[in-house]
RNA sequence: GUGCCUCUAGCUCAAUGGCAGAGCGCUGGUCUGUGGAACCAGUGGUUGCGGGUUCGAAUCCCGUGAGGCACCCCA
């Protein structure tokens, strides 16, 4: 320890912006949603993978465009090599698959749930460091591939309660082919998509506006916005683009694409109010070439929980050969901020189902033993550590954590052979005899599973 | 990365440029085989940090850190 540090221990050191420090009840919500994702992700066949925080800089430049590129932390290390912490959960996946094609069998389906990194100015639902729950399916051109990603998104959102999310769909090169009817110069289209994208937001005159100021023809931006607004059943908004767009191969392959997707999506059975086709939909990212879409939720207005969509050329650049994949991200912190806002789950406050009280110093080796015994048989067991054991202190102790049992044996219930069990949240209590504990605990904590009302 | 707002006890918040406070919490006790309540007592601070102006700064000014809002972008 220096002087410094021991000079003035009063104020602690600040966590970097944009990053944070969760406490063990944040932990156990993060921990739970991320479970029942998984759950979710496996039930379709999802395998899990990891890779590394750091990659070379090379792997993850160019993958992002302009504004993307310069969010990426990017530095040295102490070789003298170029590096940058992974920007999303993506590209790295592309660089893996490139590196492990020989090792996978296709179509190769994962999912991968950890932090990424972007040095963006912190906001609510907005952080430096956060996690993504990505899910890809890569090496097939399938639109149910593509398909499978939204039903998962559906049934993910739905397993942390947070069931009326809408999916907005759109296709890339419906984009493109929708700019290029308009008239609108190929270096004008990301402004273009970029104007649109913010429909929802600042309405059509807003959009008009930005455009305009962009110079982007007053006619052209006039086709633009009537395309953009067209709402309604994703199969009559998706013939009348047909009807409009007649002639152009990339809107044919697009119409098609989304079609077949929408076909997959009702033989999966999926709830079409939980869907629809938002043709103002662009979605930032540079690498996608196909559907896209995007998880939005009104109330908290916390933006996006989740963007997807397919990329059939990113994995190419890391090979001769083009590999088409598919896939989405959900966004961890938002989706928690969310069911926290909303109170949607309920988690209890500790990992702990029994203490286990100590009468005296003599009584060591009972608690201890019973606690072993506990945890022999699958329950979570603590014994309690504090100096001062008054059982005053330990019933207020299980009290504060929220530890729904307590323990007791003292000399009463040893010259008796049974144990007491108390219920903190009923302050219901009773004595068993030693041998029915087992049972008689699992049957309480059966009852009162992990979950509280 | 740009602009604006905020920061006072563990938490929520007071204090006109003039003694830094309250509620909750926390600790101890009433109460050494039993939590939540009540009552009593106690504990609380480099006013984010550094500098400046001033007789005097939580308050005004500059810088800086963090949070938030809007842009940008996005999970």
């Amino acid at each position: 320890m220096t002087s410094e540090a021991r000079a003035g221990t009063s104020r602690p050191p600040q966590v970097l912006r944009g990053m944070r420090d969760f406490l063990p009840q944040q932990m156990l919500l993060r921990q739970e949603i991320i479970d029942r994702f998984q759950t979710v992700f496996e039930r379709y066949g999802f395998e899990p993978i990891d890779t590394p925080l750091l990659e070379y800089y090379e792997v993850l430049a160019g993958k992002y465009g302009e504004e993307g590129e310069k969010l990426m932390y990017h530095f040295q290390d102490h070789g003298g090599r170029e590096v940058g912490l992974r920007y999303d959960l993506t590209v790295p996946l592309a660089r893996f698959v490139a590196a492990h094609r020989h090792e996978l069998t296709f179509p190769f389906k994962r999912y991968h749930i950890g932090p990424v990194f972007r040095a963006e100015r912190p906001q609510r639902g907005r952080y430096r460091q956060f996690w993504q729950c990505d899910v890809d399916t890569v090496g097939t051109r399938s639109m149910l591939a593509d398909a499978e990603v939204v039903s998962i998104w559906i049934e993910a959102l739905a397993s942390v309660n947070l069931p009326n999310v809408v999916i907005q769909l759109n296709h890339r090169q419906l984009l493109q082919a929708l700019a290029t009817h308009a008239g609108v110069a190929t270096e004008q289209t990301l402004t273009v998509y970029r104007a649109i994208d913010k429909l929802e937001k600042i309405g059509p005159e807003g959009v008009r506006e930005e455009m305009l100021r962009h110079g982007i023809a007053e006619a052209a931006a006039q086709t633009v916005l009537d395309l953009v607004q067209l709402r309604g059943e994703p199969g009559t908004v998706l013939a009348e683009v047909r009807a409009r767009l007649t002639g152009d191969p990339q809107a044919e392959a697009a119409v098609s694409d989304l079609l077949e997707l929408l076909r997959y999506l009702d033989l999966l059975g999926v709830d079409p109010r939980r869907y629809t086709l938002n043709l103002a939909l662009a979605r930032g990212l540079d690498y996608y070439t196909g559907p896209v879409f995007e998880a939005v939720v009104e109330e908290p207005a916390i933006g996006s929980l989740g963007g997807a969509g397919r990329y059939d050329g990113l994995i190419g650049m890391f090979l001769g050969e083009e590999i088409p994949a598919t896939g989405g991200s959900l966004g961890l912190e938002r989706i928690v901020e969310v069911v926290q806002e909303l109170q949607l789950l309920h988690v209890p406050t500790t990992v702990s189902q029994v203490l286990v009280t100590v009468f005296d110093d003599q009584h060591w080796g009972v608690a201890l033993q019973l606690a072993q015994q506990l945890r022999a048989d699958g329950i979570n067991a603590e014994v309690y550590l504090g100096e001062r054991r008054d059982f005053r202190r330990q019933i207020q102790y299980a009290d504060r954590k929220g530890i729904p049992v307590a323990l007791f044996c003292g000399p009463e219930e040893l010259a008796r052979g049974v144990i007491t069990v108390r219920e903190l949240i009923t302050g219901v209590q009773y004595q068993v005899p030693a041998a029915e504990l087992a049972p008689t605990m699992r049957r309480l904590l059966a009852e009162r599973p992990q979950r509280q009302p």
